[in-house]
DNA sequence: CGTCGACTTGACTAAAATCAAACCCGGTGG
DNA sequence: CCACCGGGTTTGATTTTAGTCAAGTCGACG
């Protein structure tokens, strides 16, 4: 508590950069006394099994979370036992902003590896945030910008075909891989063809035929898990209809 | 600005209540200091015809809004031309916090109807907030709500039979109308079957035949955009599966 | 080497989109 | 007053898409 601002950035310098999370905790324009401030929001760090859970609907808000290692998925499960994916968080992504609304939890995060998080209890940050608008600010754009992502997953959930999402799902990992460092075009997908599919609003079938088709076309190869992008732009044109087939005169904005 | 604290106060207790945005204007537990300085939160309505627009995509985000009158669809235009509702808006329902990811807005706000908004200027919104703790968990509140409705909508694009979504739409309207005080049993329709089946990721005839359904079924009474709910909880019961056919088998859980 | 789970592939079926035609109703103008 | 638009809506017939059911295949691991 007492220690030196300077030590204090240092360390939280090293970490953050560990775990990636640029966006909340290495904040453009945030001074040494306020980074001092952020140290204040206690971070500590928790391994979790492949497939254990982080935090399930009910649980009260604690705290968001990063991924400092491995990856994860959210879900919900409705009343039918039916499970549905509501995204999925690599390394150094966070999550777990979902409890912000009723204060409560309401999807499933899960382990989809072996993996561990970065913890940052919510109140502390919530304080902070209120002394500190430079945090505040970062704090609204990093859950504004999972609502986009938001957007975004409804908008393909809505008007695009089974291909047209497998194609769009694959470019996007491969954006995200790009963003932390990672090989862009060969990678190791951590989600079944299964937990695809309930994200994308499908069924595993579906998506095995995508994949296999987007193998045929040449512009990926597919072994298990196992991806390689052999043609971006292709990949980027399927994800955008341009597959075999050409584009059959899209619906036009609504005159009502 | 130099107006005593109690004349401020009762008359944003009247126009607000007018507004009826009472998740932000009159939050529980905020007291006449704090409410004296969400005076300086400036406030000012504006009418809009039918049609038109009051942000579109790359608008800097200026304020955020409650229809204080009328109703608003919030929309996303893709490359295609194709068009995509993200949302409904009744009277005071807040919206426009799209741009706070970004800065900027990502989707077009329209007025469904001739209609009115209460524009809360962002910048000024957060400057309080910062100062304010009770409005700031208020802000965080409302846009995690926010978060939540896109889940939900996520999750009935990709489960949900078109029926089913239809119910769930009709149900969800006449819980909202009943929220603000209005009949939720028999009310009209602000937007065409064409937008409605935007919002649902369908296409107008079959939103159609979805309405006849439920009117053959006894559950609602159809005129046009004029719908009076018949039987509330066969309406819920159709929204979750329940119609003609037996529930078929729901997908359980995956168990990767 | 055999087993199990994840994945792929094929044949068939159900659901919703598409195409096309009528219908209803409020508004306009003869 | 009534005929005639025209948009939004309903309804029908047909086609397309993805889901379902059912075998297989592949690969990791004991």
């Amino acid at each position: 508590m007492n220690e030196p601002v300077s030590l204090s950035l240092a360390r939280l310098r090293r970490s953050c950069a560990e775990c990636s999370l640029q966006q909340l905790c290495l904040p453009t324009g945030m001074n040494g006394e306020d980074i001092g401030r952020l140290d204040l929001v206690a971070r500590r760090r928790r391994p979790l099994a492949k497939g254990e859970t982080l935090f399930r609907p009910g649980d009260p808000l604690r705290a968001v979370y990063v991924a400092s290692e491995g990856s994860f998925k959210t879900i919900v499960v409705n009343a039918t036992g039916d499970e549905h994916v509501l995204g999925f968080h690599l390394q150094g992504e966070l999550f777990g902003l979902d409890a912000i609304g009723t204060g409560a939890h309401r999807c499933e995060a899960i382990a989809l590896v072996d993996a561990r998080v970065c913890e940052l209890p919510f109140d502390n940050l919530a304080t902070i945030a209120a002394k500190l608008p430079s945090l505040q600010q970062q704090l609204l754009r990093v859950i504004g910008q999972s609502a986009n992502h938001d957007h975004d997953h409804v908008e393909v959930l809505a008007r695009r075909q089974a291909n047209e999402r497998i194609a769009m799902f694959v470019h996007g990992l491969s954006e995200r891989y790009r963003r932390i460092g990672r090989p862009a075009n060969d990678f190791h997908l951590p989600m079944s063809r299964d937990e695809i599919a309930r994200y994308l609003g499908l069924v595993l079938e579906t998506v095995s035929r995508g994949f296999s088709r987007l193998h045929e076309d040449g512009i990926i190869e597919v072994h298990g898990r196992r991806i390689c992008i052999l043609d971006e732009s292709a990949l980027l044109a399927a994800a955008n209809g341009g597959d075999g087939g050409e584009t059959p005169e899209p619906r036009k904005r609504s005159n009502a």
